[in-house]
DNA sequence: CTCCTTTATTATCTTTTGTTAACGCCATCT
DNA sequence: AGATGGCGTTAACAAAAGATAATAAAGGAG
């Protein structure tokens, strides 16, 4: 991607910064965002009916990350962006991102290789994880692929993730420890 | 979509007929296609160094599918695609599509929104599933979506798709009969 | 620093799942 | 028709997971 490029994209950004705690997007909002997280921790979660939270996904910095419902499908977000360290993110109006990329093949591409590719990928790998291999091994994956959040994000988020509870992570983790 | 779209696309499209049993594409293909099946139930699956199989998804006519990786990724397959009983598709190049799509802002489109936007929303719903409902909710959203499955394919099939065992799921069955 | 809340761990109990094996059923082939 | 093989169900046992609660540890607020 050349300068010229570059550039145009970068008038279409802005720097917005988050304490700890603070929603970057509620759930049911259909604003259409790319985010890239320079510095932080995001968490993606679904509230149900009861209040009760499910933590779905973790983003670390220098990942992008967009509200995939809104973004890529077109409906209510279904989830809710929290930061849950100090966060600093470059975010992006996705509708301006799209008519960029109709009028630059480049970002096109971009679109089509970065944000389809790369967030497909993402979810089909996590979802033969699911079919194929079992909480204990989808533990391992997860610490050999993000071996520093462990320490930054509570267990229970990173549970939920891996589609078991608390209590049974924890356990998972002494088992382990075991040996 | 007009009748000289429909045209173009229809000149490079094929049909194909499988014997029950046959296999549509093998796992480490490279080849992409485009498939709408007319007729039929096509399963696809995931083979292990033990020869284990475990099924991944069911598509029934009416259905377009892709060997995923290829298509989408770039990668070799990682699944096979079988026919499980006697099925007619209509196949597609893909290449030759992708070809098409770059002349003609309307197979652009479709290219875009039906296989990128209905792919990630299946893949992302199934997902959520995973991490939201337990077996036994997996597998009322299963007969929900797909009532006649259950009479045209094995049960150990549809037992991986939800990722348990056969006969787990044979018990999550005489638990609900037993209400 | 202290108090208070949240979180992690551990224990107990119940439920569910995995594994293996046995049995019966059904379809297919000879 | 009889034999064969694959599949679904059930049983029995072991392992794991969910639910709940108690305790300990950690983190935040004042």
């Amino acid at each position: 991607m050349n300068f010229r490029t570059l550039l145009v994209l970068f008038r279409n950004v802005s720097v917005v910064s988050y304490q700890k705690g603070d929603i970057i997007l509620p759930q049911g909002s259909k604003e259409k965002y790319l985010f890239f997280i320079r510095k932080g921790l995001v968490r993606c979660y679904y509230t149900d009916r009861d209040a009760e939270e499910t933590t779905f996904n973790l983003f670390p910095e220098y990942q992008t990350f967009t509200n995939a419902h809104a973004v890529l499908l077109d409906e209510a977000s279904k989830f809710s962006y929290q930061a849950i360290e100090r966060t600093k993110v470059y975010r992006m109006d996705y509708d301006a991102f799209y008519r960029l990329a109709n009028q630059n093949p480049k970002i096109s591409d971009m679109n089509r290789s970065y944000l389809g590719k790369r967030h497909l990928k993402q979810v089909l790998t996590r979802m033969e994880s699911f079919v194929l291999h079992s909480p204990e091994e989808r533990y391992l994956e997860f610490i050999k692929k993000y071996p520093n959040l462990i320490n930054r994000a509570p267990n229970k988020y990173i549970a939920h993730i891996l589609g078991i509870t608390p209590v049974s992570l924890s356990r998972i983790r002494s088992r382990l420890a075991a040996k």
